[in-house]
Order: C-alpha cells, then sequence, then structure tokens
DNA sequence: GTCTATAGACAGATAGAC
DNA sequence: GTCTATCTGTCTATAGAC
C-alpha cells in the first residue's frame, strides 16, 4: 500500500517557487517542442513536467508564448557560447569546438531546426535569422576571416544540424550514400578536434 | 446576376478524370504542406484544389498518405535533376548549377525541410535520409572529387535551404550580420554560375 | 467523380475551487 | 501555487447521397 505522501504526490504536484516551475517547464518544454515542434501539444509539456496541463497554459499565457520564449532561450545559449569562443586565443578553432559540443545537446539542435521552419512565426523567424547571422559575423569579425571561409563555417554547421534532425548516426546502414557523408562529417570533425 | 454555369462551378468542382485530379491535388497539398508542413490541414489542401475536404482524404486515404507521396515526389524529383546533371561534362558545375534551379521552386525546398525534421515519421525520414545521402554520392561518383569537397557541396545546398527556409531575403535590412552572409552567399552562387 | 452531413477525437484556453 | 471541470474550436475520417 502506498504511504500517504505517495498517493499526494501522484495525483499533485509538488509545490514550487513561481521561478522555479518556471525554469522547470522551460526545460520540459524545450525537449518536448525539439521532438514535435510547434505541433506538440501543452499537455505533453505538462505530462513532461509533471503538472497539470492548464497550469502551463496560464504560467506562460499561451503555448505561442511558451514556444516562443523557448525558443529565445535555446538561440540566445547558442549565441553566448559563440560569442564567449570567438574570445578565445584561436577563435575559429575555438568556435568550431564550441558548436560540436553544442550539437552534442540533441534538443537544442533540433529545436533551432524546428525554428528555423516554424517561421511562419514573425517573431520566431526573427530570432533564428538572427542567430544564424550572428554566427557568421562573429566568424569574420573575431578571426579576420575571408567571407567564404566563415561562410563555410556556417554551412557546415548547418549540415550538422541537419545529420542530427534526420538522426542520421542511429540509421547507419541503411543507405550507403548517408553512410558515406556521415564518414566523412565525422572525420573533418576529428580534425577540427585535433 | 452571375451565370448559371458559374454559379454551379463555385457549388461544385470541375468533374476531373481520377488521375488528372490527383495530380491537381498533389500540387495543391506540395504548396500547403510547404508551407505549414505536416501541421498543415487537408481543409487547406481542399481549398487550394477547390474541392471539399472529404474528397481529399477519400483519395488518398489518409492525410498522413498523400503527404508521404508528396514527399516521396519531391524528393524523386531532386534526385533525377541531380542525377542527369551529374552526367554532363563537368558534373560538379552542372550540379551546382542544378541545385540552384531547384532552390528557386521555393515550395520544393520548404517541403525539403520539413522532412527533414519531420522525421517523426519512420518512412518520411528514409526518404530524407537517401535524398540527402544521394546528393553526395552523386558528386564523389561523378566528378571523383575528394570527400570533402562533396562533403562542402552537400553543406553549401542545406544552408541555401536554411536561408529560403527563414525567407532570408525578405527580412534584408533587419540583421547586419544575416545580409553580410546573404551577400556572401549571392557572390558564391554567382561565381559558381560564371 | 464529388458533395453534404456528421461522428469522434483532441487541443488550447477559461473559470473557479482549494 | 496548483488542480478539476469544462467550453469551444478545429481537425480527420466515415457514411451515404447524387
Amino acid at each position: 500500500m502506498p504511504s500517504e505522501v505517495a498517493v499526494k504526490e501522484s495525483a499533485r504536484a509538488v509545490r514550487m517557487s513561481g521561478d522555479e516551475r518556471r525554469e522547470q517547464i522551460l526545460l520540459a518544454a524545450r525537449h518536448v517542442f525539439a521532438e514535435g515542434g510547434f505541433a506538440a501539444t501543452t499537455d505533453e509539456v505538462a505530462r513532461a513536467a509533471a503538472i497539470s496541463q492548464p497550469y502551463v497554459v496560464r504560467l506562460f499565457g499561451s503555448k505561442r508564448d511558451l514556444f516562443v520564449e523557448v525558443y529565445r532561450q535555446a538561440a540566445g545559449e547558442v549565441i553566448e557560447v559563440l560569442t564567449a569562443a570567438a574570445q578565445e586565443a584561436d577563435p575559429g578553432e575555438a568556435m568550431g569546438r564550441a558548436y560540436l559540443e553544442l550539437i552534442e545537446d540533441r534538443d537544442l539542435l533540433r529545436l533551432l531546426m524546428h525554428g528555423f521552419i516554424a517561421s511562419a512565426d514573425e517573431e520566431v523567424g526573427r530570432v533564428a535569422r538572427h542567430c544564424l547571422g550572428e554566427a557568421y559575423r562573429l566568424f569574420v569579425a573575431s578571426t579576420g576571416a575571408e567571407p567564404d571561409e566563415a561562410r563555410q563555417f556556417v554551412a557546415f554547421g548547418m549540415l550538422l544540424n541537419v545529420l542530427v534532425a534526420v538522426d542520421a548516426d542511429a540509421h547507419r546502414g541503411e543507405d550507403a550514400g548517408m553512410d558515406a557523408l556521415i564518414d566523412c562529417v565525422v572525420l573533418a570533425t576529428r580534425r577540427a578536434q585535433a
């Protein structure tokens, strides 16, 4: 027989401060939206955060507002990390390394991708374009590289995003061309890190 | 006062053969899905094709089946065009040119992007990965280029896709970094075409 | 070949209790 | 701070008529 506390906890979420709860929901929403894009539901977010669906809406106003806040935060982190890397001794190498570390957070990257295409929403589109633009601008400004080199840096990032989005690694062996592409990309990233 | 014919046409779609109608719906659906991804509705498709929503479902079985067919067709066209280009005298240049022509069809590109991320559906994911893999494989096979060069070809394609998806060109002047990136990309494509 | 009517499911948001 | 109950709108899919 479950203890009285356990019963209470399963029916009703543990009480938190508003700020704690907001942070927790933002984290849960990042994962949920990363998987399903804007089409994911506030109910999924609520379940991931172990609270009720109306409470999610209550705290953020609307699903759209929640999505925009999650997206802003994610894009902000990317820009922040790249900005920090751009101030290191070898900015080009540091930015490459930084992006590879970012990409390990599959949720972050998939979320970014959703924003690139969910530009249906004007605000999301603005943030997405700014994030892309900053990656390019930072590379040029910090390394003094030619435009073409910076362009290749960003392009490689987009390739990595797409490979993460289509879950390429988990489907090795299904398509010869894709396998070869992954091999080449893996080699290129190893070279960059060496 | 509208003629009797006009009244009839506004209430009831012009009769077509099944094949004609299927083609027309596929075209309409390509546009609708390119805009809204899988979240777009069968009702939007129906309005775009000027027929009733249940008829769309009737002809394709389900919205998911329609989406998959639209996506297969789009990916097939891309592979077909790239394959043809790969058989020309200067395959590297021809494939670049071919992709630039493809990209002028905004619907096609946005649809592809949606598939890259709508890989939630297993079949769509498979098609998306194959399309990417083929672009890489064809480039290597036809030009004999080093893997890295082919990788850069595909990466540049992904960058173009994303720029189309975020509607970068229509938002010039809003973000300095993005403006510089667009300029650089435009120059690079001009160089490739010269 | 195409429609109207509608069933059935679900999601986002609101109201109000505790 | 958090929930339950519920309204309202929307969407896919089916049934059956023409």
